[in-house]
RNA sequence: GCGGAUGUGGCGGAAUUGGUAGACGCGCUGGCUUCAGGUGCCAGUGGCCUUACGGCCGUGGAGGUUCGAGUCCUCUCAUCCGCACCA
């Protein structure tokens, strides 16, 4: 018999439209809906232009879940939008004389297109921007929600200023301290600017990190340490050489006060107010602290910059050791952010400390020994010893180890007024204003006689204004010839609109709760969002462990205090994919060539890529995340015209775990395709034979059958816990399962048994590969469609085994295999292991010194 | 620099979480089929030794715990991600 081959290209379309006709995916969230609610979301993509593989894989899963929570009778809701708003678009207005707006819509409508092409269970009707102003004019109602309950502050912070274009740079825009269109070395401004208050949430943030149980241990202990809470002492230390300084001590943060025999300098932040009063007199200062400011303003520059220091020729008194003077530094590698902006240096047990102190000669004095030798204090070369020990030479916290001796220390010092414990935390305000055009508008005008005014809700939405144009750098909104021109909320007096807007990172802190009720008249209706939210199942890239992740939920405590809605923690299950990666082609000087303009075939065992159009040969290079830099991209548009959504789809689950890196290779795809050919001419080749066969009687117990039920019962558990490589795997197991029952020699019970296992096998193909499955689905007789089955139960008695095969060790080897009932218990199984030939011989007459048993796993003999 | 992860055949990976290492897929080898194919089917495929039976070695590296380690512990190497204005 031959079966035409099937024809992705003609019947995913067929089928999308079968489903949107329907409207099959559009959520009821109507409240009489008896139906269990179960929110599944993936991450909403930045309109950069178009669709890349890792969005297919993203939103492949999630509609994975999306389609088989669907089965499983929950009312879904799986919606799409898009995070809008950024710095692309202003660089793409700049570069190619467009408005961001619509070069982001625009992009929008290809992106939406693209993913459609994916076959994703999606509810289109939600669907929203964050750049809509209906969107953003909600957003700017919870600002002002929030800056009503004290959750917004202003307050100066730096910024990287590019002298020559008079414009703020975000990190990225700086290269090697330089903005990266002027190439002017970059400067550090002070700007007054808008903050979050996530710190008032730092304990409460940190604490119910424990509760979230479906979310992965590393996103949770990164969080952690993000926050960072850390208990230590404020201690002060009284000035001896104090001239030109107002203050009578200087006050630092220790978390290891018991260490402080050791100390034997002190630093303080280049930022530090006594540092900036000396350099007031002192212009080698000046220029120390002007040069501190060159590093940058982000972490990874200030932290691997080579520490600096500039002695201030102050001193302040030891706290315990009578007569001792430290010197104090002004230096680079101490945050003003953190703490007090000040720090004692111990040499021996920190290495910034250290690193310094060999730098600039200072004493290394090591307090701490090891448990194993608790008199001798550890020596101190190049690496400073910072583990636990007992600490010695140090007067009242001698002998004791670190947490009892910080005790002491703490104790010790705050009976003489010079120490208080302290809570701190590493986590600092989030600052959100950006002076950038394409974002929110942040609501307030500044009046000269009413100083910062929000705007009135009435007033709301503050729209952007279209006329804008980027034809010089800086934000245009401040350059607006009327925008910034408004009465007064307060006194009605002209006054000028704010022209900062928000960081992007607003937006994605509340759209899932907007996906519920995307039109509604405020941000959130409550009762709503309350019965939706937590999203049951979020999906994202890795990326986002941190930033993201922490301004939602401080957004969703926020939101509460606000009155929108009563969840704290947005998202209960939490999954982190990997990244789609491929191979590189080219540079080593002769630039990135991408995979459709080379021809890469095998030759001698060696793979070699040479260039089309001229045939020069290119190096093959390494196997890096797909990016438009490296030219490594495979577009999915080209896939999908090639292979079908389906294989893409499959491909995509198949070969990695999900949570971890998964590369493209041409060969992976066209296997996928070959099986998704194998399905349909497995279920063609029987569709009309089993046509007219009934359903298995439940005493058919054949060896299709139980596989059958046991394979039904592993799949949806590998769903369950989002493995989707494993549940691919078993689906694989079991066509070869299937594809081995021959027509011309198969009874009448293993058709049967058949009829029900394609059913099976199209039932669970269909979260995967919906547009096949539904082909399968019509070409099997099956009723209605396959998208609104309910996913089918496992009988257990069948997916039980009858008989296990236990491997047999001795001595830790394996030597034999035991077959036995699953119900076996220890002596049962010990008995007839000492039947085996093999282990008869072994044991050559004697007894064992052990037999271990564990049932259903292993059993090992001990000679 | 700090924080987080990853490392298993020629390749992607599996291993019920301390219990048969290499499931499944890709690739490769041999055979068959075919109207063409980058199709389909069958068999084989970690390394070394062995005619065979079988044996030894093997999860980045070095140690350790255990009847038993890919999995736990210590050290070490390599690669990747995040670091607060990229999204």
């Amino acid at each position: 018999m031959t079966t035409d081959r099937y024809n992705p290209r003609e019947a995913e379309p067929r089928w999308q439209k079968v489903w949107d006709d329907k409207d099959l995916y559009a959520s009821n969230t109507t409240p009489d809906n008896e139906k269990q609610p179960y929110y599944v979301l993936e991450m909403f993509p930045y309109p950069s232009g178009r669709i890349h593989m890792g969005h297919v894989r993203n939103y492949t899963m999630g509609d994975v879940v999306a389609r088989y929570k669907r089965a499983k009778g929950f009312e879904v809701l799986h919606p799409m939008g898009w995070d809008a708003f950024g710095m692309p678009a202003e660089n793409a207005a700049m570069k190619n004389k467009t408005h961001p707006k619509s070069w982001t819509y625009e992009n929008i409508a290809t992106m939406r297109d693209q993913l459609k092409s994916m076959g994703l269970s999606i509810d289109w009707s939600r669907e929203f921007a964050t750049c809509d102003v209906e969107y953003y004019g909600q957003q700017q109602k919870m600002f002002l929600d929030f800056l009503k309950h004290d959750l917004v502050y202003r307050k100066n912070a730096k910024v990287n200023w590019d002298p020559v274009d008079m414009t703020v740079l975000a990190n990225e825009q700086v290269i090697d301290g330089k903005g990266w269109r002027s190439g002017a070395e970059v400067e550090q401004r002070e700007l007054t600017q808008w903050f979050f208050k996530i710190t008032d949430f730092a304990d409460e943030l940190l604490q119910a990190i424990d509760e979230l149980d479906e979310w992965p241990d590393k996103v949770k202990l990164m969080q952690s340490n993000w926050i960072g809470r850390s208990r230590g002492a404020k201690i002060s230390f009284p000035f001896v050489k104090g001239d030109g300084v107002k203050e009578d001590k200087l006050v630092c943060f220790s978390t290891r006060p018991d260490t402080l025999y050791g100390a034997s300098f002190m630093a303080i932040a280049a930022e530090h107010p006594i540092s900036l009063e000396l350099a007031k007199n002192n212009p080698k200062l000046d220029a120390f602290i002007k040069e501190c400011r060159k590093i940058g303003t982000s972490a990874a520059d200030i932290e691997t910059a080579e520490k600096q220091g500039f002695d201030l020729g102050l001193t302040v008194a030891h706290p315990f050791i009578e007569g001792k003077e430290l010197p104090v530094y002004a230096a680079n590698f101490v945050l003003m952010d953190y703490g007090t902006g000040a720090v004692f240096g111990c040499p021996a047990h920190d290495q910034r400390d250290l690193d310094f102190a060999r730098k600039y000669a200072l004493e290394v004095t090591s307090v701490v020994a090891t448990p194993e030798a608790p008199d001798t204090p550890v020596e101190v070369a190049d690496i400073a010893y910072v583990d636990d020990g007992v600490l010695v030479n140090s007067g009242p916290m001698s002998g004791k180890r670190k947490d009892d001796a910080i005790n002491t220390a703490i104790d010790v010092l705050a009976e003489r007024g010079l120490a208080e414990e302290e809570i701190n935390f590493r986590l600092r305000d989030w600052g959100l204003s950006r002076q950038r055009y394409w974002g929110c508008p942040i609501p307030v005008v500044h009046c000269d006689d009413c100083g910062v005014v929000p705007e009135k809700e009435e007033n709301l939405p503050v729209e952007l204004p279209d006329d804008v144009t980027f034809d010089v750098p800086g934000n245009p909104l401040d350059r607006h010839p009327t925008w910034r021109d408004v009465p007064c909320p307060s006194c009605g007096k002209p006054a000028k609109r704010e022209t900062d807007t928000m960081d992007t990172f607003v937006d994605s802190s509340w759209y899932f709760a907007r996906f519920v009720t995307p039109t509604a008249e405020n941000p959130t209706i409550p009762e709503a969002a309350n019965k939706w939210l937590p999203v049951d199942q979020y999906i994202g890239g890795i990326e986002h462990a941190i930033l993201h992740l922490l301004y939602s939920r401080f957004f969703a405590r926020a939101m509460s205090i606000g009155g929108h809605m009563d969840i704290k923690e947005p998202f209960k299950g939490l999954f982190t994919q990997g990244m789609v990666v491929h191979e590189t082609y080219g540079s080593q000087g002769m630039g990135w060539f991408q995979p459709s303009e080379l021809d890469i075939r095998e030759a001698d065992g060696k793979r070699v890529a040479t260039r089309l159009d001229n045939g020069e040969e290119v190096p093959i290079g390494g196997i890096e995340k797909m990016s438009k830099s490296k030219r490594n991209t495979v577009d999915p548009d080209e896939i999908i015209a090639t292979y079908g959504a389906d294989t893409a789809r499959w491909f995509m689950l198949s070969d990695s775990p999900p949570d971890r890196d998964v590369e493209w290779t041409d060969a992976g795809a066209e296997g996928a395709h070959r099986f998704v050919q194998r399905v349909w001419r497995l279920v063609a080749t029987w569709s009309g034979e089993l046509a007219k066969i009934d359903l298995p009687e439940t005493s058919n117990t054949n060896d299709v059958r139980k596989i059958t039920h046991k394979t039904l019962k592993a799949i949806g558990e590998d769903i369950e816990r989002l493995g989707f490589n494993r549940a691919i795997a078993r689906i694989y197991e079991y066509v070869n399962t299937l594809s081995s029952v021959k027509a011309d020699d198969a009874d009448a019970e293993q058709k049967a048994a058949l009829k029900e296992g394609l059913s099976v096998l199209v039932q669970c193909i269909a979260p995967m590969m919906p547009h096949l499955a539904e082909q399968c689905w019509e070409a099997m007789g099956g009723k209605g469609l396959v998208s609104e089955q309910a996913w089918p139960q496992f009988n257990a008695d069948l997916a039980k085994d009858d008989v296990i095969t236990m491997p047999i060790q001795i001595n830790g080897k394996k030597r034999a295999d035991l077959e036995v009932s699953p119900d076996a218990n220890k002596d049962e199984i010990e008995a007839a292991t000492l039947q085996l030939d093999v282990v008869v011989k072994y044991l050559d007459g004697k007894t064992p010194k052990k037999i271990i048993v564990v049932p259903k796993r292993i059993v090992n003999v001990v000679v």
